[in-house]
DNA sequence: GCCCAAATTTGATCTGGCGCAAAGTGCGGC
DNA sequence: GCCGCACTTTGCGCCAGATCAAATTTGGGC
């Protein structure tokens, strides 16, 4: 019944900057006891543009929750082409191999705005599932949201043209990472024409040719590394 | 501390039949009782080749364990096409809408043989998530399992051209539902041309060149709804 | 054993988007 | 303020694979 005995004798209290941390942690259903505990086992790692939280192929010794910013998982082939699987958001879980009953990461994990994350290690995770139903709950929706983002990626793949891939990749970048901008709606994290491309399965030449395009048209507006989305409408399908 | 308390009283003592089902739960760590209670729960499907389970976009009330046979879950855009998600192996959940936060099947599930199927309600999700661990441990599996197919999928789409991606479909049925055939082996259900360029993103035409060439190759042989392979190794990458 | 619908094969043509090449341009660093 | 690098744009030729069109095969139903 009691789930906060991982030390015989009473814990520290918390300074004041774990306890904002534990404030924070996305997980619901759980006692102070318990957001204390998950701190105290937690590892803060700051996180600054292109910082590489963990390698593909690395052991998976332990699982991430972000925090702030921005990260994308990339996949690398054999052949050394670079594939975006996902981009997480604050509040996810990410690095979850041990939900996959992986013992090593399939994809890295690079920061795509400075940020921050947490971090357990991988041995804690079965606990957390067991004893904490709000982490429970939320590594369950992790992988919902990450299967049905999948799934959305192979329907488009499988049955859209590239123009209409990239149009719709744009619009769920804006639609979960947009923020205000002069004129209209930006992606908040610098992307360039490549990462586009990895996310949408093409080139970064046919990604820059129909941004321009929908440049000429008033649709959007390009600049180094930064989308402005102004007429999300007018992006075709 | 008694989770097998559905009814007031005494259940009535399982049929033959209900004790073969309970013995084919495919959830580790169960008691009798609550094998028993989950059988009781359960409806059974029997399913003819070309049935369906459920249609894409109808009420989730159910999910289901497959325990017998094969089947596909598709999902149809809204132009028409179809896609080929995952095939479904026994012993695997699939019509979990609820583990995704949905209350409508986002695919339609199709047997592609005969076979047969468990169903409960919907409302029961959450309860045998909460106190059943072997239930909890499979949908997390097999959400998990679907994270993974369903990324490689995209890798594959992204950077593989076609003939590689529809050699690799290939190996992967045959990885999953293969049996011994006449001079090798073979997809474990009937399987159209149509069916495995729905399956790899391309049309029935590229399919049946592809595995034609093959065929003269004597790599495959190729028969009306029936693939087996003679020499997988062989098989483009 | 015949008939027919469904599945498969194959040919001919067309084109979206990739590969290659080269010229522009914005921005951080000094 | 200038330099240089990384990012971006654009043109051009080409080809994998889609599309269009038909012929051919197969096996189940009667």
């Amino acid at each position: 019944m009691s789930p906060a005995k991982t030390g015989g004798r009473a814990a520290a209290p918390l300074t004041p900057a774990q306890r904002s941390l534990a404030g924070r942690l996305p997980f619901a259903g759980l006692s102070d006891a318990q957001r204390a505990e998950m701190v105290r086992a937690a590892t803060l790692h700051p996180l600054r543009t292109g910082d590489t939280c963990f390698a593909q192929g690395a052991q998976a010794h332990r699982f991430f929750v972000l925090l702030d910013g921005a990260l994308k998982l990339v996949r690398t082939t054999d052949r050394g082409e670079h594939v975006v699987l996902l981009h997480i958001a604050p509040a996810q879980l990410f690095g979850i191999a041990a939900a996959f009953g992986h013992d090593t990461h399939h994809a890295a994990a690079h920061a795509v705005t400075e940020g921050r994350a947490l971090s357990w290690p991988a041995s804690l995770w079965a606990r957390y599932i067991r004893d904490y139903p709000g982490f429970n709950a939320a590594s369950r929706t992790a992988l919902g949201s990450r299967n049905d983002a999948f799934a959305g990626r192979i329907i488009d793949m499988a049955t859209l043209p590239v123009e209409r891939r990239i149009a719709r990749a744009i619009r769920g970048l804006i639609a979960r990472y947009g923020r205000q901008a002069a004129g209209g709606i930006e992606i908040g994290f610098p992307i360039t024409r490549q990462d586009i491309a990895e996310l949408t399965g093409t080139t970064l030449h046919s990604v820059s040719r129909y941004m321009s395009q929908w440049q000429r048209a008033g649709i959007v507006e390009n600049h180094r590394k930064r989308v402005i989305v102004r007429r999300a409408e007018d992006l075709p399908v």
